[in-house]
DNA sequence: GAATAAAAATGAACGATGTTCAACAATTAT
DNA sequence: ATAATTGTTGAACATCGTTCATTTTTATTC
């Protein structure tokens, strides 16, 4: 009977993700408070320690989660495509849409350091770097002249280029775009881009 | 004597900005509270809150006071100088380093509404668009045909994607560039756009 | 100059927050 | 059945931004 206790252990984990999960995509992630989630959970406010260090470290997890589904879509959006720049429009449409589709998740995964001096777990920079990785094959195949290093730092700086272009305008915070202007923009930025790479 | 009385609230109002701009370079905006500040201001807590409505509101004086040095700083770096060309990658390169020597104040700018659902004030905001209205010029005199508002736009993208790129990269956070890489990546990064700007 | 009015400074107190931990309950092992 | 182990609990703690009745300071009036 070693089971019961580690399913039970394991049901509360889920509870608390899945509370965390709803509450995020609802108010956010400042709306997310231990005392809020764990009510959500239906378990005492000391609880969410026993299952997770802290509060960003169950955000991360949510935010781990969100990472999952945003991999496989942008994956699937780029299924069957070959040429490069077909594959970099296609991957930067599909993170705008999954932006606004999944907008406060998305925030979740750049915004999570509550803490001052939060460092992220390895697993968690591992599960982001992702995100360059998909990049970093179409970009290889329009510059083959790169070593994998210098291929690799373009497409940390492509992703960027983009999530801060996606970012300052989603959060309607600053100066960024306006929403409706998006798609054309990043459009006409990832063209400039493979153009210049070609010339 | 009704000049005493006005001088008085002047110097706590001045007091307080300066010791919130000695702990945020120091300690980072995370680093600030309430608490500190007046005790470093030789004042009591309250009176924060005859100075300024909240302590957003004081944090955004010590941003507008950065965003006047940034200002200073990218508009003397580009003095004289007539390519369009050159002013972009030269005020790139400012804006980099402005970041890096400047580095919690200028983290400030960008991140002190991160977590509280804060609204920045018209003025604020009109003291942000500086930055895109520096680049509107050199990207218009590149692209002669485009309209005001598509100038405009290309701005944001432009300033958004390079701040992207530099917040990813000196905020060690994520899957952003190695310090070192970043000037290089830049000025690459930068030229790509020009020539695909022409192309 | 004393008395009065107006304004500003004060800091204890309030309601949140994340986190801890001694007490308690449940489960497993003996 | 009893003991040992493990999990759960929520009151308590420290800290946060903010408020407001009270006190202190400044300006005005007679």
């Amino acid at each position: 009977m070693t089971q019961n206790r580690e399913e039970k252990k394991q049901q509360l984990k889920l509870n608390l993700l899945e509370a965390a999960h709803k509450e995020i995509g609802e108010n956010g992630v400042q709306g997310l408070t231990a005392r809020k989630v764990t009510t959500l959970a239906n378990c005492s406010l000391g609880s969410l320690y026993t299952s997770y260090d802290n509060i960003d470290n169950l955000i991360i997890h949510v935010n781990a989660s969100t990472l999952e589904k945003l991999g496989k879509q942008l994956l699937a959006s780029i299924e069957g495509k070959t040429k490069a720049e077909d594959i970099l429009h296609c991957l930067a449409q599909s993170y705008i849409a999954f932006a606004k589709d999944n907008y406060e998740h998305w925030n979740a995964v750049f915004e999570f350091a509550r803490l001052s001096g939060f460092e992220a777990p390895q697993w968690y920079l591992e599960k982001l770097s992702m995100l360059t990785g998909l990049i970093a094959q179409p970009v290889h195949a329009l510059s083959p002249h790169m070593s994998e290093e210098e291929a690799a730092n373009k497409a940390k700086t492509l992703f960027a280029a983009v999530h801060g272009i996606v970012a300052f305008s989603l959060q309607g915070r600053f100066i960024g775009l306006d929403k409706e202007y998006l798609e054309n923009e990043i459009t006409s930025f990832v063209n400039q881009l493979i153009n210049g790479l070609e010339a």
